[in-house]
DNA sequence: TTAGGGTTAG
């Protein structure tokens, strides 16, 4: 809508500047203080009062256009540049080529940089940044080649934007390359290009590098977003006590957090023991004044959530006026991550009541609590609802379907999915092989993982741990030796303590003692309670009291406080006919201070919730739910005891 | 120059 008011004021202020001069200040001082809507507004109010926009005009207007992201807006400004006579203007050129790349439009961004008749380290500096964002690392390449050749000068943006290149690749061979590239060319004392490499180096895992470039600033020269590079690198990488370290040395120099500080460090708070910290963070938003945007409110909708406190969660969501898709995806997230699903299809229809498109994250935040609770009716009508709204194209929403369907026992549904998918990642490829190995489908799990393989897919470290637990839990030695070797041999993956402790687990149910107790000794990493556990249980098993005070040693001395190793190694004793070592045991546990509670197990039958624990009688129908469950246990192992006969494993070969 | 909220495999 066009206004009178600022044609009027322009006309009073223009006894000593030029009329364009007073439209250019008004249109740059929209575009810096980020009102690039009215920018265009003035500019369309210049050009029907007939004035004719000049050299100085178009970059700004260009700007706008750029921060709008808008195709269509940026060819109308193009063809109006295009007629006026400052289009062969360097300036104003280069500023076309940076606004086509903001809106997305490489092409035209190459096409308007291709035909300049002229151009300057800024025009090759816009190009390149638009090759960057688009992710051709080939074409940064060649153009920064072809800059050498013609004699330009790259300068520290030229650094900037190949620096933000290699890290969407993650190639630190590249980056030190460049870090390296910088340093010779003399801009390694600027603090953005500084900030640039840190965030670089973050992003590919060489936080000594990130640190070394952070440390290497001048005190004075360093900046928030100095910091924010640190702190959003280690969050990024769910490293929160380091992000959380980082940012108490900010505040201890002095620096005030900003929102990206903020929204990095909340999003990285997932676990309930960094319930505490998240909420000093919170205290700092409020102090700063950051708490009421609507980015760090849904983080803080999303980190409470994690850390347990969905009512906290709850109450800033009451709270908001204006909800976006991301909040209520956030708090039905929430709900649905600790299986409260009433809750979170009471805020999915709450949600479309009020007009709001749920997109896939909502889906997905959805699917997986199905699958926690083993709702597998709720399951299928978000897959028909996903399919019906054009969501179920998406590989991410497919792969958590598949899982869900996995987790619902229902592996046939999760099977004639897996097969229809257009697209098959590897993570689609490692839900298969999980879902079968949960579905006890051992040799279907196998053969999933070799099929992937053969079709060229490279497995990661989730794929091998899922193969390994198939392994483990049908008790196939060799094909679990194979598969660890694979992965360190073939696929030059370090094997972290959840796969140590699986071929640990495997060794030990097979009744290989000593080898298992050899594996865990020689492992490069130290191990954790879990390996211990695991071979602990092993002995309990096969009545292995030597290995078993080992083991039970190394547990005592690890967490001297933990119940179960005492009991085991009790029963260890027990089986053995050793009752001083059952007393010795005994004695421990009281020295300790040890108290064994008991394991209580939670079932929701018609809406309500029943707790009962091992040899619980208390129940009226006692001695009902017993008969019924030994039938259920023998019939269980005839089954299995069929299915083994079938595959031609016997009895023999499990022990 | 950083970061940018909700998300699929263990």
């Amino acid at each position: 809508m066009v206004t009178s008011s600022v044609p009027l004021r322009l006309n009073r202020l223009s006894s000593n500047c030029s009329t364009v001069d007073l439209w250019n200040s008004q249109i740059r001082e929209a575009v810096n203080k980020n009102h690039p809507r009215k920018a265009l507004l003035l500019f369309r109010q210049m050009k029907q009062n007939a004035i004719e926009p000049d050299n100085f005009t178009f970059p700004f207007v260009a700007k706008a256009c750029a921060k709008l992201s808008d195709q269509k807006y940026s060819q109308m400004i193009h063809t109006h540049i295009v007629k006026s006579p400052f289009f062969a203007d360097i300036f104003v050129e280069t500023t076309v080529v940076g606004m086509y790349v903001k809106s997305g439009r490489i092409d035209c961004a190459y096409r308007v940089f291709d035909e300049m008749r002229e151009r300057d380290v800024t025009s090759w500096n816009a190009m390149l940044v638009g090759f960057v964002q688009m992710g051709f690392l080939d074409r940064v390449c060649g153009l920064f080649c072809e800059m050498e050749l013609v004699g330009i000068r790259p300068d520290a943006v030229t650094v900037m934007g190949l620096t933000q290149a290699v890290s969407k690749s993650k190639n630190l061979y590249m980056l030190k390359g460049i870090h390296l590239f910088g340093i010779k060319i003399g801009v390694y004392g600027d603090v953005l290009v500084a900030n640039t490499w840190i965030s670089a180096y973050a992003k590919c895992g060489d936080f000594g590098s990130a640190e070394l470039v952070f440390d290497g600033i001048e005190e004075g020269l360093r900046t928030v977003v100095s910091w924010n590079s640190m702190i959003g690198g280690y969050a990024n990488d769910d490293k929160f006590v380091d992000a959380f370290n980082f940012y108490k040395c900010m505040i201890g120099d002095g620096f005030r957090p900003d929102l990206s500080t903020i929204v990095s460090l909340l999003s990285s708070c997932k676990q309930p023991d960094e319930l505490f910290q998240s909420k000093l963070i919170h205290s700092h938003a409020i102090h700063c004044g950051c708490d009421l945007a609507i980015s760090v409110i849904n983080t803080l909708i999303s980190m409470y959530s994690k850390c347990g406190d969905v009512d906290s969660a709850r109450f800033l969501f009451d709270g908001m006026h204006d909800r976006t898709c991301v909040t209520w995806t956030a708090m039905i997230g929430g709900y649905s991550c600790k299986g409260d699903m009433d809750a979170a299809l009471g805020l999915f229809s709450a949600m479309e009541a009020v007009g709001k498109k749920p997109d896939l994250v909502t889906l997905l935040s959805l699917i997986s609590g199905c699958g926690l609770i083993g709702g597998l009716g709720l399951g299928k009508w978000i897959d028909s609802y996903a399919g019906s709204n054009g969501l179920k194209n998406n590989v991410m929403v497919c792969n958590a379907l598949v899982d869900m369907y996995a987790k619902c026992g229902s592996i046939g549904d999760a099977r004639e999915l897996f097969y229809v998918m257009s697209e098959r990642t590897v993570v689609s490829w490692t839900t298969m092989v999980a879902g079968c190995a949960l579905n006890g489908e051992f040799r279907e799990a196998l053969d999933l993982f070799h099929e992937m393989v053969e079709m060229g897919l490279r497995p990661n470290h989730i794929t091998f741990l899922t193969v390994l637990q198939a392994c483990t839990h049908a008790g196939f030695l060799e094909k679990g030796w194979e598969c660890f070797n694979t992965m360190i041999s073939v696929y030059n993956i370090n094997p972290g303590l959840d796969h140590y402790s699986c071929m640990a687990d495997l060794l030990g149910r097979k009744g290989k003692l000593k080898e298992a107790l050899d594996f865990v000794q020689n492992m490069p990493i130290k191990p954790d309670v879990g390996i211990w556990g695991s071979l602990l249980s092993a002995c309990k098993i096969h009545r292995d009291v030597e290995i078993g005070e080992y083991a039970a040693h190394h547990l005592f001395e690890l967490d001297p406080h933990m119940a179960a190793p005492y009991v085991e190694m009790a029963n260890i004793y027990a089986s053995a006919g050793r009752w001083d070592g059952v007393a010795k045991m005994r004695s421990m546990m009281k020295c300790n201070k040890v108290r064994k509670f008991p394991g209580q197990s939670h079932v929701e039958v018609n809406g309500k919730t029943r707790t009962f624990t091992v040899e619980d009688r208390d129940h009226p129908e006692g001695i009902l739910i017993y008969e019924l469950l030994d039938c259920l246990s023998f019939q269980s192992k005839e089954d299995a005891s069929y299915s083994r006969h079938l595959e031609g494993i016997s009895d023999h070969d499990l022990r």
